[in-house]
DNA sequence: AACTATTTATAAGA
DNA sequence: TTCTTATAAATAGTT
C-alpha cells in the first residue's frame, strides 16, 4: 500500500550557507524574487524610499528602487559626510552625466 | 454572550498607500524588520552580496549590507559605466577618503 | 505588545 | 524545471 504522506512539508533549515549547490540555486532564485516583492510592497504601502541590490554568487546583479534606486543611494551616501556636500553633488553630477570634467575647480 | 471569533485573521489589503497613518506606522515597522530579516537570510544561505537601504516616511534611515553595504553599493555603481572605470575609481577613492583632490589629472 | 484566523512562503519530493 | 503538499512564517485586525 501507499507510504502515506507525499511530503513532510516545509522543514526548518540551518541558517548557514547551503552546501548543495543545486538547492542553493533554487533557493536563491525563489527567495530573491520574494525579497524584491516584499520590498516593492513596503514601498507601495508605506511610501518608503527603498534601494535593494543583490548580486548572485555568479555576479548577476538584481536591483530595485523606489522612487528610483540612484536617488535613494545618493540620499544614503550623501547622508554620511554632511560637510562634503559640494563634492558629493559633483560626484553625483559626474555619475549621472556619465562623464566627468575632472579639471573643474570646485574649491 | 461572547460574539465568537476574536479575529478574522489576516485579510488581503489593497496594494496602495495606506490611508490610516497609525496603521501605516505599525505596518512599516513590522514589514521593514521582516524585510531585513529576509535579506539577511538570503545573504547567509546563498552567500549573496546584498545592499538594502530603507528611508521611513519621516526620513529615518535603515540599512543592511553583506558583506558590507558600501562595498556592494560601490560594486553596483562601478558596474554601470564600464567605459568610465578611471573616473569611477577616482570617485570611490574620494568618497572613501572623505576628501577630494579635485585638481588631479586623470586624463 | 499579545492574540488569532487567515494568507503567504517554504522545503522537500514527485 | 515545474508542480504538489505538508508545514512554517507572515500578516491584518483585534484586544
Amino acid at each position: 500500500m501507499s507510504s502515506g504522506r507525499k511530503s513532510q512539508g516545509s522543514q526548518k533549515i540551518e541558517m548557514k550557507k547551503m552546501s548543495n549547490e543545486s538547492n542553493l540555486q533554487v533557493t536563491f532564485s525563489r527567495r530573491r524574487s520574494r525579497l524584491f516583492k516584499k520590498a516593492s510592497e513596503l514601498s507601495t504601502l508605506c511610501d518608503a524610499q527603498i534601494a535593494l541590490v543583490v548580486f548572485s554568487p555568479s555576479e548577476k546583479v538584481f536591483s530595485f528602487g523606489h522612487p528610483n534606486i540612484d536617488t535613494v543611494i545618493d540620499h544614503y551616501l550623501s547622508r554620511v559626510p554632511p560637510q562634503n556636500n559640494d563634492i558629493m553633488e559633483f560626484i553625483e553630477a559626474c555619475r549621472k552625466a556619465n562623464v566627468c570634467e575632472i579639471n573643474t575647480q570646485l574649491t
